[in-house]
DNA sequence: CATTTGACAGGAA
DNA sequence: CTTCCTGCCAAAT
């Protein structure tokens, strides 16, 4: 049973950790292709459920977010990574804090 | 099988 | 800082 790329994306979005952040980039390097992360922005897009893919935790390589398939958009987005404790800068995420997989879990 | 799609990323102007 | 272009990918059509 080979999983496909969506798969190992769901996979790898499902353990973002709360008030973490990662980018497209990173997951598409944990699915197994460094080089796939406009097939992740296509994954997260059609999602098989927004409710098991915390889509709403991956944002862009400069903490800038490009699109939310679920209610209210970005802006809920931004809204719920601000709940969840991600620091933002203007309308940024401050990847130096917030990224997952920085350094010591 | 060929073409299109995009929620990317990085660089140049 | 913004805007435009290029490279790359997997899935969908």
């Amino acid at each position: 049973m080979k999983k496909t790329f969506f798969a190992k994306v769901y996979d790898v979005a499902r353990r973002i950790p709360k008030g973490k952040v990662a980018t497209y980039k990173d997951i598409a390097r944990l699915a197994g292709n460094p080089k796939a992360q406009r097939a992740v922005g296509m994954a997260m897009k059609n999602n098989p459920d927004i409710k098991i893919v915390p889509c709403h935790r991956v944002v862009g390589s400069d903490g800038k977010m490009h699109g939310y398939s679920a209610k209210g958009g970005i802006a809920s987005k931004i809204r719920l990574l601000k709940k969840e404790g991600v620091v933002f800068v203007e309308n940024r995420v401050n990847l130096n804090i917030s990224r997952w997989n920085k350094l010591k879990g």
